[in-house]
DNA sequence: TCTTGACTCTTACCTTACGTCATACCCTAT
DNA sequence: ATAGGGTATGACGTAAGGTAAGAGTCAAGA
């Protein structure tokens, strides 16, 4: 008998030493032994009401209940497993009340979302856009759509403008030079200007992500706008804007 | 602006005070002004402040998130949100199980002490049983019915025989002594006497509820076994004695 | 002006079921 | 003798406050 160290019955049992001396010192389930170091030694007995402790731990009793209806024999077990039963029904249900406050918060936040997002959208058809921005955003992620959504917004018409006239000038110059000089010098001031035109366009953080869902978001404008008329519409310009930007840098970079 | 004191805060809001100093303490709701006295005063940004706080509080949000959320205005909501619905579905499904553990449970017990009750009720068809004892469970409570058995266990049949013996006499006696001389100092003593069998026979507390169970049970007996045989069933006896104490004892109380 | 009652402040300890040190002691094998 | 692992106790921390003590503040009535 007494063949259990603190160490082999919690290892037994599947619980920590440390909740052992508290079930010891809380009177809930005590050594047989006590060596004369001190040592607590555990019988078959205590292992047998130590899985009685878990089972009703399990069931998320208080410690001092479980103490409770091992130690009296009149405890009426019935009524308290009946007593749990009903809270944790009132538990259940008030969970899901909060799942229910929880969902209608999301549809909330996510209509108000695509209804900031729809005028960035402009001039392609909802469905495209809500299909493409679902699938950007399994794909890179709720924050890389975001981000490109704020940055949209962020830099408004002016800014686009004259980034595109800008990175057109350097395209332009670009396949020039490339075709006639490439080791002319430069190629390398136009490629670090644009460089910074696009980390401008990504926010700092270049990520391919991003400058997909930009590029993606150029052509779906294309397919819907044929002829893309200059009417002044800003996501025509900013469709040619990143078409270009994002075009050039993802061919150069491969 | 600077109207409300913690109390008229928290009546409004329905915290208690320690709430605000606890919210105060970890910076998650600040007062707008300490008068010269120290004490808070909130204002309208306050107040709405709180508002908020209470409901990702209603939603189980740790304060701290609460905190971080409404400060950052960078925090990802949406994506804080999800993972709290994820966490709450995993806890309702575990607390379906825990649900779940318990019926199994209470069905066991339940068997189990059906078993333990069913050779108490020896020449009684079991589904009037079943019938009789759930209805007297829900009108007298599980306590009172389980004392009754408990108490039919503990008398045994050689208690049960000589308390019968004597409360027949008793109650012949007292027919006898009513009838003739009703004011004749021996039916004070007999029905003290019968009182104490009766106290017996309800553990101690005598309850309406166990003395109809009692004599319910004998007539159960009466029914199904018409004509008694003397066969030496405990259950004859036990309902015949029932039936006698019982039913004299109610008779006079009224 | 004094008192009374309502209000407020800070500090600190209590709750659950442990986790995580810190410090010191014990035991066994080499 | 020493190294290593096991063990004991005590104290502190967790989340979100409850409860209490002791002291200070404010407005109104006598």
């Amino acid at each position: 008998m007494d063949n259990y160290s603190v160490k082999k019955l919690s290892r037994l049992a599947g619980v920590s030493v440390r909740t052992l001396h508290l079930y010891d010192k809380m009177d809930l389930l005590k050594p047989s032994v006590r060596t004369v170091a001190g040592y607590r030694l555990y019988g078959e007995q205590e292992l047998l009401r130590l899985q009685q402790i878990l089972f009703y731990r399990e069931l998320d009793f208080p410690l001092k209940e479980i103490g409770a209806l091992l130690d009296d024999p009149t405890f009426d077990l019935l009524q308290a497993l009946e007593g749990h039963k009903t809270a944790l029904l009132a538990r259940k249900e008030r969970i899901n009340t909060l799942i229910g406050t929880i969902e209608k918060t999301l549809v909330t936040l996510k209509n108000q979302t695509m209804l900031q997002a729809e005028d960035l959208y402009e001039g392609i058809p909802r469905e495209k856009v809500v299909a493409y921005r679902t699938a950007a955003i399994s794909q890179w992620g709720n924050e890389t759509v975001s981000a490109v959504e704020s940055t949209l917004r962020e830099l408004g018409k002016d800014e686009m403008e004259k980034m595109q006239t800008t990175l057109h000038d350097i395209s332009t110059r670009l396949t020039t030079l490339m075709s006639k000089d490439p080791g002319n010098q430069e190629v390398q001031q136009c490629i670090a200007l644009r460089y910074q035109i696009i980390t401008r366009l990504t926010g700092g953080k270049i990520e391919t992500g991003k400058l997909e869902y930009f590029r993606k978001l150029g052509e779906l404008y294309a397919e819907n706008n044929p002829g893309m008329p200059a009417d002044g519409l800003p996501n025509r310009q900013l469709a040619q804007f990143i078409q270009n930007a994002t075009h050039h840098y993802l061919k150069t970079k491969q």
